[in-house]
DNA sequence: CGGTCTCTTGACGGAGTTCAAAGCTAGTGG
DNA sequence: CCACTAGCTTTGAACTCCGTCAAGAGACCG
């Protein structure tokens, strides 16, 4: 049931079994349908969520109600909303599933309670917090410096298959270009090959 | 000595005296003139910065010798090579002062002992990088759906008077534009009030 | 002073957007 | 099981923002 995240945890810190088990007896199953929100914007993100299954996204709405995919989430990733989940403000963000998928969720409470009584699983949420901001300063250094297209091939090195799952126009909204400019990118990358 | 340091961390977390003197009597005094490197691109960042007076810059090369500012730092936060600090790796980043600075430096055994020794630390620590992981997706969201002179008003709202004091190249390689732009930008917002 | 660093302005070009239309695909209900 | 519709993708043409190249004018510092 959760290999996926005992996979997930041991190939980043050290952990015991029982302080494995400590936070998995606190998690929650969740299954997600296609298109079903896990967070809508005003709402209070109170969970963490583990994604064993699936593809999520966490997207804005600017003022003319144009989508602007921030993340994608995939089976063996976090999601979450850190601004709103932190304070338990209220989210500026939505989440949604792009296909079916299961999820575990962790509450607020009981990530709290978990992170005093076992200070692996502490290290272990910095440690992702640390790779996600990591992920985030280089898409940073993307759009400050690579061309649309250098930002879609890097996109599909950090994300191989999921130009398969997710239709071009999602991709295209999380690389800051229209359906149309990427529709062309694509055109242009396999004539020249 | 301490008092911007601890202004920053008791706006924050609720941390004891004892707490709070058992972190600062870990720190190194450390002053940086102009120009002068705190980090360069190959080397191991070691310490966590945290600045009490001048301002730092954090950016990246690109293949043609080009910068990329993916962040400044001014009194009261804090500077660190994240990738490279986590897990000693060799930095891709360079860090270095826009203005004499003055600094104090946790090593990163000082950090890892104070850590395990003070969780009121580590969650302060937990809390800062949050914090910057927000503000590096609201600086992708930026990019996505702003244009140059929409980034550059939220640049003047975050940083109000950071404008005055370094030059507006760096402000322009922040901002992902050429000083030529920045130039024309604001020349067109003066002379439309 | 003299050189380096900084900022401004102009002309031109190109990457990507916008608007519009048409073809394609997949899901849904009759 | 087919037909219909809504969502998705492609293509074209005109336009726009910003980059590139080039030149010159201040400003600061040794």
């Amino acid at each position: 049931m959760f290999e996926t995240l005992r996979t997930h945890i041991f190939n980043r810190v050290s952990m015991s079994e029982e302080d494995f088990n400590a936070g998995t007896v606190l998690m929650i199953p969740k299954k997600l349908r296609k298109r079903q929100y896990l967070l809508q914007a005003g709402d209070v993100c109170r969970s963490l969520a583990f994604i064993s299954k699936g593809c999520l996204r966490l997207y804005s709405l600017d003022e003319v109600g144009g989508e602007h995919i921030l993340r994608f989430g995939i089976e063996g990733s976090w999601m979450v909303d850190v601004e709103s989940f932190k304070a338990l403000k209220l989210a500026n963000s939505n989440i949604d599933a792009l296909e079916d998928s299961e999820l575990f969720l962790m509450s607020y409470e009981s990530w709290n309670k978990l992170s005093v009584a076992v200070p692996a699983w502490e290290h272990y949420i910095r440690d992702i917090l640390a790779e996600e901001y990591n992920s985030a300063i280089s898409r940073i250094s993307d759009f400050m410096g690579a061309s649309a297209e250098e930002r879609y091939l890097h996109f599909l090195a950090i994300y191989p298959d999921l130009f398969q799952r997710v239709p071009l126009h999602q991709i295209a909204s999380y690389l800051g270009i229209t359906p149309q400019s990427l529709s062309r990118i694509r055109k242009e990358i396999t004539e020249r090959r």
